[in-house]
DNA sequence: GTTTGTGAAGGCTTTCACAGCC
DNA sequence: GGCTGTGAAAGCCTTCACAAAC
């Protein structure tokens, strides 16, 4: 299994590409489980999961030649080129701040902190919820310790699950505490600094979606 | 205030701008939160929330004349055509199934379920989980049940939590009890006919992206 | 025969920039 | 003066289609 183009320039590969590369190496995991199979065709792929074969070629093309004519991908070398480029080789530790309904479910939800992911700290600003025990056995700890916790424990992605009104705040607490990469559930758009790579992510987005195609598509004929 | 354009042509108009529509929707009801401000210009909700005036201006343009020169949108009109172009005047019910982590924590996660969606129903096939309080007070029913309770409780949307495997057969049945609107938490892509509209929202594509931002930018100079 | 990797084409989205209006 | 609504331009992304490789 060749090294894969290390020398790639990533500021030119974009987010959409990013996001696929994500989907793919579930995909994968998915085929791996099966265990009946060695090698994928991005045909094959895409019939599976509902993808482009085109866009998957494209996609890891951007990063090396992983495939080989004639034959697909094999899978398990494939699963390591993605996450050797999505930087999942090694851990990644977690802090959440906003130890609510959200807060709480993801900090053991596997299908977020599996992997090379794991939370380290669940923190709140509310007095009465520290020490609070969570699903996962960390104890709610208290927001103020942020920068000493961050530094303490190797901290590299903050998440935010407060109401909107304290995103912000938070956001430039964690970028004060040295932190560079935030995801912000709260349901509004955070400012940050150069350098501060922050993803909001708002669940009622979704669901407004869907919203707008009941009223707006005619029930079906 | 002038009824929006009814005779917009929908299917015209791209998921990525009604996404925002939703975006814009939680500014505006932030600013009137603020309570201070009858009145906004795109230039200062682009400024206030890290958006495009350009693209605000036209997003909205899409659906209607609702700003007026020289002075901006009114912030209350405003919102009552966002909320009626998304279909948010009336309630839309949802099921969940899938009892787990995640499941029990959205079917009461206020930035999920508040304003127009009203989850009434939250299902497993497990039967050990069956009767199981869920943090809202509705107690877990048999997946089995699904049909009836889509037609007695009127549901349109469903939501799947399930673990991945079981994604594809919960939305087949999801589709065979009547539902056309499905939201896939499970990390894996599921297949279904025409007028089917499924949304697949995979959380941990968001930390590996975050992943791959972290492993391919320099550490800030 | 099959399938990848990729230039070129096509389509879509964002941004610009300004006429028109307040 | 200010700001919207909108064509046109620019930029970006996806899809096509095929030479090259097996």
């Amino acid at each position: 299994m060749a090294a894969y183009k290390r020398h790639v320039d990533t500021s030119t590969i974009s987010d959409l590409t990013v996001a696929r590369l994500s989907v793919y190496l579930r995909c994968v995991e998915r085929l791996l489980d099966g265990g009946d199979i060695e090698t994928v065709s991005s045909q094959e792929l895409a019939r599976r999961f509902n993808l482009n074969s085109a866009q998957i070629r494209k996609d890891l093309a951007y990063f090396g030649e992983f495939g080989v004519r004639g034959v697909g991908y094999n899978l398990r070398d494939l699963r390591q080129y993605i996450v050797e480029i999505l930087g999942l080789n090694r851990e990644h530790r977690l802090v959440i701040v906003g130890a609510g309904n959200l807060g709480t479910a993801l900090c053991h939800y596997s299908g977020f902190t599996g992997g090379s992911f794991l939370v380290v700290g669940v923190l709140d600003s509310d007095p009465s919820r520290i020490g609070d025990p969570t699903p996962s056995g960390l104890l709610v700890e208290d927001a103020s310790r942020l920068p000493e916790i961050v530094r303490q424990r190797g901290i590299e992605i903050g998440v935010i699950t407060t109401p909107p009104a304290a995103a912000q705040s938070v956001c430039d607490q964690m970028v004060a505490a040295g932190l560079r990469t935030v995801l912000n559930f709260a349901p509004t758009r955070v400012k940050a600094p150069d350098g501060v790579y922050v993803k909001t992510v708002d669940l009622k987005v979704h669901l407004e979606e869907l919203s707008f195609h009941i009223t707006n598509t005619a029930p079906s004929r």
